[in-house]
Parts: C-alpha cells; sequence; structure tokens
DNA sequence: CATAGCATATAACAAATTGTTATACATTGA
DNA sequence: TCAATGTATAACAATTTGTTATATGCTATG
C-alpha cells in the first residue's frame, strides 16, 4: 500500500475529479485513474460513484478519508521532524587534527570559514595523528587532517596541502650562517625529537634512516610538544627538525635559524582523511571544499 | 512511500535484526535489506547503526518509529473497519422479480435459501418486467428475476428456467374436454389480456402475430394482476393465456381448464439479470449459485 | 438534436520497483 | 582458526507505475 496513492484518492475527493486531481498532481489521469482503481481493488469495493462521469465519494470513501488523511499527516509530519533533526546534525562540525595542523594551520582556516558560514558550529580537537584516525573510526570526529601514514583502509585520504619540514637550530649555532648542511653533518649532533608517535617525526626518521644518517644521531631528548621544541632549540639545547608552519615566526624574527639540508626535500604532504559514510553532514562536504579552494 | 516498508522498519526494530525481520514476513533477507536502505534514502539517514553487523535503531530512527506505528496503525484500522461496513453489505441481497416469478415461483425459492443462508436479508420487489429492469439499472436492486425480452445492453442476462404459457378457459367452456385446439380456433374468442408492457403480454402477442391471428382475436378485457384474469375466466369472462406456473394450481382442482395449442410451443425462458458490477455482493452470487443448482 | 468539449476508462508499452537467488564480507563463539 | 550467523551487493525475473493514444459517455450549446 502506498502512501502516495491515498494522498490521490483523497485529492480525487476533495476535487471530485480525477483530472483535475492528475493536474494538481502533475501525473498522467490514467496514472491517477489506475491508482484508485487499485485502491478500489484493495478494499474490495466502490471508492466512487461514477453515476454520469462525476466522482463522488462512497459511504465507504467516506470512511477511508479520514484514515487516509491521519495517514499522510503522520507521514508528512514524520519527513519534517526527521529534517529537523537533521539541520542539527549537518550544522555540526567536528574536525580533528593533529599537532602543526591543529596549532599553526587550521586556527586561521577555521576563522576564515566561519565567517562564511557562520551557522555551522565546529569542533576541533587536537591529537596526535594516530589519536586522531581513532577518533575518526570511532566516529568521535567527522573529518581528520593529518599529516603522513595514512592507511587507505576503508579511508577516504585525499591530499589538501604540503608542508616543509625544515632543519632549525639555536642563533648562536655553528651553523648559523650556512645556507645548506649536508645531511652527513647532521651525525653527532644533539637532536631533539617529538614523542614516536608523531607523524613529523615518523617522516623525518624514515628520511634520516633512508640515508644511514638517523642511527648516528643522537636522540638527546624526546618533547610531547611543537611549542616546548622550539623553545628548547632556542635555548641552545639542541638542534630539531620541525615543520615549516610551526617556526616560521620564529626564523622570522631571528630566534631559531633555518638551515636547509643540502639536495633533500621534506616537503610532505598534508591529509584531509573521511570515513566513507552513506550519509554525511552537509556541513563537512561544505568544509572540504572550502578547504580545497583556499589552499 | 510504501506502508509495508513502514512495516518491515517497525519490525527491525523490534527484532533487532533483518533476517528476523525477514523471517516474520516470509520474504528474502535481501528484499529487507533494500526495503531499509530505500526508506534511509528517502529520509536522507541512516536509521540503523550497524556496528558489529547488529541493526540498533539510530536516534533519528527512534523519532521515525512511533510515526510509523501510528501510520501502519490507521492503516489497519481503515481496512477492519471498511471490511467491517463491507460485511452488512454483502448480506444485504435485493431481487427485483417480474408477477409471475416473484408470485409463483420466488416464494417457495427464497424459502429453502434462506434455510441455507439465514444470515442473508433478501429484500423481493415485485414489478412488471420493464419496472424490475429500471429498478435494476438505477441500482435499487442487485437482481432481476424476469421473463422474456431483456436487451443485453449493458446486462448480464443468464437464463435459470424456463416456464410454459398455456391457455386456459372457464370449467364450462366448449373446449373443456378437448385435448388440443389449432391456433386458427382462436379467432373471435374473447381474449383477457394483462397490461401491455407485460412480459408475458409480450410473448403471447408476438407468436399470434407470427400464425397471423392477433388482429382476428378479440381483445375483450385487459387486468393488470393474473390472480385477476384467473378469477374473471373462472367466471367464464373469457379465456386468457397464462404461465403454467400461475395456473397449476387452479388447473389441478378444476377451476380451470388447460387446452394445449395444437403444435405450438408457448415455452418461454426465465431469465435473471445483473448489472455487470466491479464489486458485488457476495450474497448475490451465492443467491445465483443456489438458483442454479437447485432449478 | 447534433456536436464540440470535457471526463473517465482501457490498451500497449517503457521505466522503475520489488522480489528472488547466489555470493561476498564481517562478526561471534566454540 | 573455523563454522555459524547476519548484512550487503549483484544479477535477473516479475510486478508495478507512469506514459501516450484512444474509446466511451455525459453536458452544454448552437
Amino acid at each position: 500500500m502506498n502512501i502516495e496513492s491515498l494522498k490521490l484518492f483523497c485529492l480525487v475527493v476533495d476535487e471530485g475529479s480525477i483530472s483535475q486531481a492528475a493536474r494538481l498532481s502533475f501525473v498522467s489521469q490514467p496514472a491517477v485513474t489506475r491508482q484508485i482503481n487499485q485502491l478500489e481493488n484493495f478494499y474490495g469495493t466502490l471508492l466512487f460513484d461514477r453515476t454520469n462521469g462525476k466522482m463522488i465519494v462512497t459511504e465507504i470513501g467516506k470512511i477511508l478519508y479520514p484514515f487516509a488523511k491521519a495517514i499522510i499527516h503522520d507521514f508528512e509530519r514524520s519527513k519534517e521532524v526527521i529534517l529537523l533533526q537533521q539541520g542539527e546534525y549537518h550544522l555540526n562540525l567536528r574536525i580533528g587534527a593533529s599537532f602543526t595542523i591543529g596549532e599553526f594551520l587550521l586556527p586561521s582556516l577555521l576563522g576564515k570559514f566561519k565567517k562564511q558560514r557562520p551557522e555551522i558550529k565546529v569542533t576541533l580537537t587536537i591529537k596526535n595523528t594516530p589519536g586522531v584516525l581513532l577518533d575518526l573510526s570511532n566516529d568521535v570526529i567527522d573529518l581528520a587532517l593529518v599529516e603522513g601514514f595514512v592507511e587507505t583502509n576503508h579511508l577516504l585520504v585525499k591530499k589538501f596541502a604540503e608542508d616543509e619540514l625544515v632543519l632549525v637550530c639555536p642563533p648562536d649555532h655553528k651553523w648559523r650562517n650556512r645556507q645548506d648542511v649536508p645531511i652527513d653533518e647532521l651525525v653527532n649532533e644533539r637532536m631533539i625529537w617529538r614523542e614516536s608517535i608523531s607523524g613529523t617525526r615518523h617522516i623525518v626518521e624514515s628520511i634520516l634512516k633512508e640515508y644511514g644518517v638517523l642511527d648516528r644521531t643522537i636522540n638527546y631528548m624526546e618533547i610531547g610538544s611543537t611549542q616546548a621544541i622550539k623553545s628548547a632549540v632556542e635555548a641552545g639545547l639542541g638542534i630539531s627538525i620541525l615543520p615549516k608552519l610551526a617556526v616560521a615566526r620564529e626564523v622570522e624574527q631571528g630566534q631559531l635559524i633555518k638551515v636547509n639540508i643540502t639536495k633533500i626535500d621534506l616537503t610532505r604532504n598534508l591529509w584531509m582523511v573521511q570515513k566513507p559514510q552513506r550519509f554525511n553532514r552537509k556541513g563537512l562536504s561544505d568544509f572540504v571544499k572550502f578547504v580545497k579552494s583556499s589552499i
């Protein structure tokens, strides 16, 4: 039993005409005729008296009418109420980001987005990359913005920006006037690292390993915060390889010295990761579009 | 939107399982899966959380549930109420019959039928044939039982019995000891007729006309009642051609003399006439079957 | 009273929907 | 780990729904 049929039935009752009901419903007249016929067959009785080509509802049709109206009403309400509920859903956006992205890239980006779409409520959660991806798979966030090494297992991954990793040293370091430093010279330098599950560290380690330098550097210190690492380097405790994004201001103001590693490109991609969902929050696709267009 | 889909949705919610819902509905599991999917697509949202293969209704599904229940309930009620109404309809049977059939054939027939089906309420209306057919076309009766000459125009006509027309004369008539009377001898006899629209008269006239006798008989009297004609013949006012059914008892008791007209068969058919209706009263088809089987 | 205009019904066919079976994939529990 | 169970998907048949073309029947109008 189709609710549309009941809707047509009511319309024919109200209009007293199949043709008129068809016009109002933007379907052909035979379509309405058949719907009414099927309704009559279903209930096993005539719903209209067709004497003289007029459609006059029968006694039994009059009995059906309020039931049909009630069904239609409930159905329409169900659509409305769910749509309302959906509204809140779609206007909520939960973003997770790794430290570098969350602390240095997203704040201004989110600011611009909120200016364009103030009605969308954004929640930003900053964790290390594995934590963010865990949140994603647990449906705690709708979108993950992370750097490096995402297994594409059941996840939608798309590059949305690049960031360069740069070697920084204190202003009084011996490399302070060098443009380039060959990678070999990193040997015996005191390296300050992020914690071992950090996306940034993962990338740096794999590069150094590739060049056989990793094992010969001095793992001098591990600090769980980029901000703290910067302070440590500034204080002359060692050197570090950090995202350009994170040290841009300190380098500009001379608190840190940026040194290129000869011939080595430490550019890595930044990824947007989504879980493939049958129904996404509308705010999500809007934000994804915004990020793509603004970077 | 199909009410069956909503029913399945509720069943899946209640059972927490698509497979179980499929079993209870006697359809295949993929059929239920797709119904649920289409429902989700229609509302643009997930109605179930399928984590770990379980079907747990979502918040929005919980919103839909009472609406679906209400719709299903109203729909079921509409079926019940209409069926109830139908009951009265189907147990009512309005029969119309022409005089001869209504007065001499139907009473015992209806008695037997009521003994078999006491729950069916029968209304019998007796009129002349055109009146009965008019009632039929005006939906005042459901079944007409008439003799002769029914235009098959939009009507379902079926022979259900035969009746013979017989010539009757008073017991002191000159033909009282004759077995046969040639048709020519009818000339100059005082004929007593039914009214001109009577089915019986129609048939008799056409036979007499066929043999060229009609214009030479004496149209002595027209009486609107078979019973009155019988009395008139008995009183010696003339002769008449009447249905065998109507004179059987009087002939047996010697109050009227039956005379055959040589070599002429005045057997005529009795007809059951129905309007072709899309939905007939059940009592009607039952009565039609009863009549066919009992005659 | 014939006929144009309007309404419903029916037939034939295309498109969409619904059901089926077979099969893939994921989870659970022995 | 593997069998058992449950959901999803693909491919196909059967049914349903819409369409256009056309028949039929009533009403109003000249």
